[in-house]
DNA sequence: CGTACTTTTGAATCGCATCAAATCTGGTGG
DNA sequence: CCACCAGATTTGATGCGATTCAAAAGTACG
């Protein structure tokens, strides 16, 4: 692990994802470098900060009596245990899956933003409503039975106007949409010689003809 | 639609999934009946309102050009589109998919409760954080392969120390499970039979022995 | 120019969905 | 209290689609 000191505190990705960060919260800020395998914070710890993935992969788990671990987020980009502020405990463990690169926030320091700085608090707000609406209508998404339906589902819930642009690889995606990669590539090209959809690239969009998938 | 004017507004069951609401906001909600099929509010709509499902199940949908319908989500105990308070237009239809009881705030009263009253709006981010936690959850556990990992790791994630009661019917958790009930209640047979879980009635809780399932 | 990763296609297998049907359950009304 | 009904629970048989294992071709990057 190897943090940098306050230092020159970029806003992570504003407009995008994040909401906007007062001043007194980034100067606060550290940024971290954490090696795979390495632990942000422990079951049963008390919370002293808030940490947002800039890159890499950070996992919260838990680990029952009885030896079986389970995942409760994955995080690539962004905030992660958000309900963590409002906790005297940790309830699951912390541990970089890869090399990862994080902000670290002061809970103190995060808590009085939001007391004080209406306009974060708000952006807060807005933050924790629009991904819950991602991760609701995730979960609709993975509940679909074939593969071509939660394509579809994902184009026309997450692109505009039937055209979506990929932010990461296929194979990726694939692991987003709770497939394996082979199947997507055949579910894609399946759909482009049905003529459902067409690809060009990192865009993909929805064409006129046929209704819906079996 | 039929609706009850505010006359004794009880809190939807306090203490549970729903945030502790002030009495400015509970004297201006409305309690509305609605039809199976009927309409909340509609896409492009300008939000004049916050709704909270008692009974019943409340969908929010999309159609796109080409006529694909996509469930963005399904709720049926809870506040739904908590987004759309950030919203100057709704970005979903919002339909009863059954006989729905709901509760209906007004945006306005509902913004300013959450501007004037600490506690309220403390309340409202830990509610959204908890629910986000949930959904999170819920993804992962929903990309899992086999029905027998979805159980177990529901067990782990949302039970206290191994052990569930069931809220719901087996036929609906199944559902929830992106499962079968068929599927369901077969692996929970073949779980206990490998003394993994032990089932007594709506009870279920991990067994000792027996680290992860293949 | 080599290495690591993604993309792509093939073939075999298996788990879950699906269709069917019987039993059990709680709740209703006579 | 019992007959009765709607829904949940359970078990069986079958087929499909996605996973899995394999391997080749394409691509990015140092």
């Amino acid at each position: 692990m190897k943090s940098d000191s306050p230092a020159a505190p970029r806003q992570p990705g504003s407009g995008s994802a994040f909401p906007a960060l007062p001043e007194t919260l980034t100067a606060a800020a550290t940024r971290i470098e954490f090696d795979a395998g390495e632990r942000l914070f422990r079951i049963g710890a008390k919370p002293a900060a808030m940490f947002c993935v800039l890159a890499g992969e950070v996992r919260l788990t838990r680990t029952s009596s009885t030896g079986g671990e389970v995942i409760l987020q994955r995080t690539r980009h962004g905030f992660l245990a958000e309900a963590s502020m409002e906790a005297s405990r940790y309830h699951c463990d912390a541990v970089a899956a890869e090399p990862a690169t994080v902000w670290r926030f002061p809970l103190v320091t995060f808590r009085r933003s939001l007391e004080e700085d209406a306009t974060f608090r708000a952006g807060w707000v807005a933050h924790l409503s629009r991904e819950l609406r991602r991760a609701r209508a995730q979960c609709e998404r993975l509940t679909l039975r074939s593969a071509a339906a939660r394509v579809l589902h994902f184009i026309e819930s997450e692109g505009r106007n039937g055209v979506v642009t990929l932010t990461q690889s296929r194979k990726a995606w694939a692991a987003e949409l709770g497939l394996s990669h082979e199947a997507l590539y055949r579910t894609l090209a399946a759909l482009e010689t049905a003529g459902t959809i067409s690809v060009q690239g990192k865009t993909i969009c929805q064409s006129r003809r046929s209704g819906r998938p079996p």
